[in-house]
DNA sequence: ACCCTCTTCTTCATCGATGAAGCCCGCCCG
DNA sequence: CGGGCGGGCTTCATCGATGAAGAAGAGGGT
């Protein structure tokens, strides 16, 4: 049997007891200024004494228009969120935002059902959304603008997709990710590196079958940070004068080092080997690094390996990467739904910086 | 000027448009075996072509009398417990059960003021409540349990607290702390610790001054977790022959290593010094080590240093450490709150295991 | 031919509050 | 002494949906 707990009560009960209007009680609670101070006292120590503990948010929600919590849906369900540092990182960012605002934080649950991601965002209770990290096509992303909500976006989609989907302008957060995936990449080139190879995370919300992918692939990426990224690597490579139909790419779905290390076997084992490993993420690289632990391959002797973000973890695993402001990133997104929801203009969209941060992972090639 | 998104349009609209009533476009949406299907994709179409969005999730949770979200209020807000990897676990936990039930995360917003707490539980739009380490006064408990919020706890208050405070049975999860204090203080002392010493995060809600408190104090914490981890050090003192008034104890405000470092400083200058420190969180022994390290004590050597939770940092520290099921704490109040709300049983409040894990930050005494 | 049961849709009341506007009265001012 | 003003409360309509119960017609059994 569901709990029987005691019914809370209502402002009209209070008011019955108190013999004020309903507005009145309702005044007590939410507008003190719109009563005398000794009404106000009767009419509250009467909700005490019956119990009643103030006007019931979820009424007062759909009266108002607003229920003081904003959303965050991100591309990959909360139990992966959790389990990878940046996506923590991003969050910590966004609540640094709501909480000082008193705005609640409702974590979207997500799955791996597109039908049940739509539902998830239909279905939420909240004033806006903060979308991170979704795909183009994204039916959650529909979702959201079909209802109206007000959207800060983190990463992507990227603003010009946004507006291609009717979206009202909303405020982008995120770097120029094909600058600084150019930036990895042309690090490892003046190393002297020829025999690049790349291992990325999900290029679209389709279900994911690892391995290499050629160009076509990479070019239609629905995720718009994978196939910028690969972009940038593109452009410095072949700037260098490489070409990038030699570059073994592997495609893995999740950032996490399993499919890190699936995708450095991936690639090493491809003939001639890779001297040089391009991670779309520190996490990836963290798992490469094992895989190069377990073949014997000494890093950066052998095998340079650059990953990005420049997570917690990579410092203590001497990874070069690329950093990039991930909890400001959540808390400019944030704020500028914040900002949005109580009418103040929004910033405009600046790229955050991100910059090359070099340590031991990578070295001269041999 | 607020965004002047366009209004998502009404159930009645859509009803309008295709000439059926309110009730039936409802169903088309929630009950599909309520119409007949060509109907029911006549209205769908409609709703579409009217860019009508689905059913006002907030309206129909106030009809329903509940709205597919649970919420978490933490003691310390949500930018502390984005910081602290234990917070962050029992978080992923309450995620893996909210999320496969397609419910959302409300990250109820914290604050320094008691009074903005309790208004965030008040105006928290969800059907539930987890609580975790709540001290046994917090108005915010009060709030909830005013409300009639089913609630689900962790940690603190314990199930008897609950009950004094009129709250309906509540799912309590959490681990025998006294018992789990005394085993590591038994393992200091076997290894021949005489002068032992505390760091201790809060106590009580209100403000911290830090600094040694006297057992006065110690017996009056308003958090049961820090009063009854206190206890079991005790226990196990005085069953070594220990004068627990000779021990000292450090109360710092919150559980990070900036506290910890403060308050090995302090215990380390009492005279004659601890060798052995039991620290509440392995977060305040992380300051800890930082503080031997910095007085050139080595540890074992000079120093025991022992921390509580097994947090993922405390391997890499060597730190022995009680290890207690965080992330199955946080999933199996979330799971309990869920079934609570289901009107399925509620598990029954066995405490969760927890084990001493010895590693090299303590040896025996010099 | 009659009664019963389903399916499919409708009507009615209600979930619990709040914005906008209005009314009444006392007070200040010219 | 009349008019304007603001404080303090009330009235009215409304936010957008869904549960419960019921009506109309279709089909099925006897």
């Amino acid at each position: 049997m569901p709990a029987d707990r005691p019914r809370p009560g209502t402002l009209q009960e209070v008011a019955a007891a108190v013999g004020v209007s309903a507005k009145t009680v309702s005044n007590a609670f939410s507008r003190p200024d719109q009563l005398s101070a000794a009404l106000r006292e009767r009419v509250l120590a009467t909700a005490r004494r019956l119990g009643y503990p103030g006007p019931n948010p979820l009424a007062a929600g759909l009266r108002r228009g607003r229920v003081g919590a904003i959303g965050v849906a991100y591309d990959n369900g909360l139990s992966y969120a959790f389990d990878d540092p940046v996506a923590v990182a991003l969050l910590a960012g966004v609540a640094a935002a709501a909480e000082p605002a008193g705005s609640g934080l409702l974590l979207v649950p997500g799955s791996a059902d597109p039908a049940r991601r739509l539902a998830a965002v239909s279905d939420a209770v909240v004033d806006g959304l903060v979308v991170s990290s979704v795909g183009d096509d994204d039916p959650l992303l529909a979702a959201a603008i079909a209802r109206g909500l007000p959207l800060a976006v983190v990463d992507q989609p990227r603003p010009d997709r946004l507006a291609a989907l009717g979206a009202a302008a909303a405020p982008w957060v995120g770097i120029d990710d094909r600058a600084a995936a150019a930036a990895v990449a042309a690090h490892l080139l003046d190393l002297g590196h020829r025999r690049l190879a790349v291992v990325s995370f999900g290029m679209h919300g389709d279900p994911i079958v690892p391995g290499l992918v050629d160009e076509r692939a990479q070019a239609a990426a629905t995720y718009a940070v994978t196939r910028d990224r690969l972009a940038g690597y593109r452009d410095a490579a072949e700037r260098a004068g490489i070409d990038w139909a030699s570059v073994p790419v592997f495609h893995g779905g999740d950032s996490t080092p399993a499919v890190g290390e699936a995708g450095a076997d991936a690639v090493l084992a491809t003939d001639p080997r890779p001297t040089a490993l391009l991670c779309l993420s520190d996490r990836l690289a963290e798992g490469a690094l094992r895989a190069a632990e377990r073949r014997g391959l000494r890093v950066p002797g052998d095998l340079s390996v650059a990953g990005f973000d420049d997570a917690a973890t990579a410092a203590g695993l001497g990874l070069t990467t690329v950093r990039q402001p991930t909890r400001e990133k959540g808390r400019a997104a944030g704020q500028a739904l914040l900002d949005l929801l109580a009418g103040r203009p929004a910033p405009p969209r600046t790229p955050l910086p991100a910059e090359l941060v070099t340590r031991t992972s990578t070295g001269p090639a041999s």
